[in-house]
DNA sequence: CAGTGGTCTAGACCACTGG
DNA sequence: CAGTGGTCTAGACCACTGC
C-alpha cells in the first residue's frame, strides 16, 4: 500500500465516538488509522493482548498492517488518548491495565480537605452484601439486560484512617461475573476493577457520572455515621467495557465533610 | 533548520502543564514543536490572535517559524487539544473563543433529569448584587492577590423555565475588571465568560471543581425556593488564564431536585 | 477552482531503557 | 549496545469549504 488514498470503507465495526456523526452523512470515509486503530481495539477485546502487556513494537504493527510506521502511530496514539494502551519510551506500549495504578483508584475522585492526609494505604474496603437478585426495571434498562435477569448487588464501605466516608451500592450483570463473593473481593488485594479485569475478563473502559446532593436516610446515616438527612454527595455512575456496552451500574454516596469530589474543566 | 536535533533550550516561558516534572529533572529537554507552541501561544496571550480569528494557515505558519508544516501541525494540534485553537477542516484554525459556544456554557455541567427538556433559551439570569469589596485573606490566597487587595463580588440566580436552580457567587480580581457593574452583566448577551473575554481581554482556558454536598441556609434557601436545610451541591470552582493565572473563584450552590452535574470518566 | 486542513509515506536522526 | 518510542522533514495526494 502506498501513498494513494485509502478504499473507501463501511463504518468501522467499533466506531470511534468521534464518528457518530458520520452516521447521519454520507458515504462514511473511515482513513487508514482509524481502521486499524479498530483492527487492534479488536485484538484488545479478543484478548490477543492481555492486561499489563507489552505489544508489538510499531514496526512489527506497520508490517503486520501493511501500512507505514507512522499510521500506526497515529492509532496506537488514538487508543493511548482513549487510555486503553500505555506509551512507555525506550520500553514499549503496553496494554493499560486497572490493576498497577499509581494512583490507587483512577475512577475515584475523592480527596481529602487536607493535602497533608493523603491515602497511601489509609483507606480500608469493607464489604458489606454480596447478593444475586432479579434486576429491576430501571437496573435493567441501565445495563441493557432483559427484564428479569439475573444481578448481583454489593454494597461496601470505604473508610479513611477510620472514618467512613463513601457507601456505594454496586450492581452487575451476574452474566459476566458468576462466582462473584464477598470473599472473593474482600481478598483480592488492589482496586475492584482490577479484579474485574484479571478474573473476570471485564475491562472498564468509560464512564459517566450523574452527580446530585442528597439527605442520608436513616440506612446510610448509620453506616456513615452521621445524623439522618445529613446532606451526601450521591454519585450514579455507569461503567462501560469495549463498544461502549454498558458492565456496571453503581450508586456512591460520599460524605464531604472533610473530602470533596475534584473535577478538571477545560 | 533540517533534520538534525533541535537546540536543547531552557524550559519555555509558558511551561506546558505536562511540563511541570521537568523542573526537578535535569537538562529539560524540549522537543521543537513545543518551543513552537509556546511561541503559538504568546501570540494568542498578547492578542495578535484574537478571540474567534482565523489565524494564519498551517503553511504560512511553517514558513514564519522556519520549521515542517508537520511540526507546526504537532504543534496546532497540542493547542487545539488544549482547547486553545480549534481547527475547521476547508475553512482553516481559528482562536477557540467562549462568546458563541454551541452548548452556550461549557463550564457548567449541570443537565436536566429530563433530557426532553433540553436548555435552549429556557435559561434566565438574573443579577442579585456586584460590589466591590476588600479581598477576605482566603480569598485573596486563592487569586494570589495581596492582602486586602480590591475584589468585586457578583452574585446571581439562574433559572430553568422559571425554577432557581443555581445560585453563584463570583470573586474577581477588581484590578482586571475594571467598570464591570450589574448592569454590563444584565445587558450583556451569551455567557458570562464571552464577556470577560470580548470586554476586559481575560481569557478562562481551564478550571478546577471542589464539589460538596451542603445543607442550604436560610439566604440561599429563600432565593432557590427550597427549605432551610435542603441538600445542595456545593461546587467551588477556581478558574485560570494563561500561565494558569488563577483570575476567577466562584462558588455555586445547585439545587439538583431536576438536575445533576455531569461528568465523564476515563 | 484555489486554499485549507487531513492523511499517508519513507527515511533520518534523537532520547530513553535495559541487558 | 540494540531496540523502543519520539521528533522532524519533504513531498504527494485527499477531503472539505467557499468563491
Amino acid at each position: 500500500m502506498h501513498a494513494s488514498s485509502p478504499a473507501r470503507t463501511m463504518p468501522p465495526a467499533v466506531p470511534a465516538p468521534t464518528a457518530a456523526a458520520a452516521l447521519a452523512a454520507g458515504p462514511a470515509f473511515s482513513p487508514l488509522y482509524q481502521q486499524i486503530k479498530t483492527l487492534m481495539t479488536r485484538s484488545l477485546q479478543q484478548g490477543e493482548w492481555q492486561p499489563g502487556a507489552l505489544i508489538p513494537s510499531e514496526k512489527d504493527l506497520a508490517a503486520r498492517f501493511k501500512v507505514s510506521q507512522g499510521t500506526v502511530r497515529k492509532s496506537i496514539d488514538a487508543l493511548a488518548a482513549d487510555n486503553l494502551l500505555v506509551r512507555r519510551q525506550g520500553k514499549g506500549t503496553f496494554v493499560a491495565t486497572h490493576a498497577e495504578e499509581k494512583v490507587q483508584f483512577r475512577f475515584l475522585r475523592l480527596m481529602p480537605d487536607d493535602p497533608d492526609r493523603a491515602e497511601p494505604g489509609a483507606m480500608e474496603r469493607r464489604f458489606i452484601d454480596c447478593r444475586r437478585q432479579r434486576a429491576p426495571a430501571e437496573l435493567a434498562h441501565a445495563l441493557q439486560l432483559r427484564a428479569n435477569d439475573a444481578a448481583i448487588q454489593v454494597r461496601r464501605l470505604l473508610s479513611f484512617r477510620g472514618v467512613p466516608v463513601v457507601l456505594d451500592d454496586i450492581w452487575l450483570p451476574a452474566a459476566l461475573f458468576k462466582g462473584l463473593t464477598a470473599e472473593r473481593l474482600s481478598d483480592y488485594r488492589g482496586p475492584m476493577y482490577g479484579l474485574f479485569e484479571s478474573e473476570f475478563g471485564v475491562r472498564m473502559i468509560r464512564a459517566e457520572e450523574k452527580i446530585r446532593a442528597v439527605a442520608a436516610d436513616p440506612a446510610a446515616a448509620a453506616l456513615l455515621g452521621l445524623p439522618v438527612g445529613a446532606p451526601l454527595l450521591s454519585v450514579e455512575r455507569l461503567a462501560m467495557t469495549y463498544g461502549d456496552k454498558p458492565v456496571e451500574l453503581r450508586r456512591g454516596l460520599y460524605s464531604t465533610a472533610a473530602h470533596y469530589y475534584r473535577n478538571e474543566l477545560s
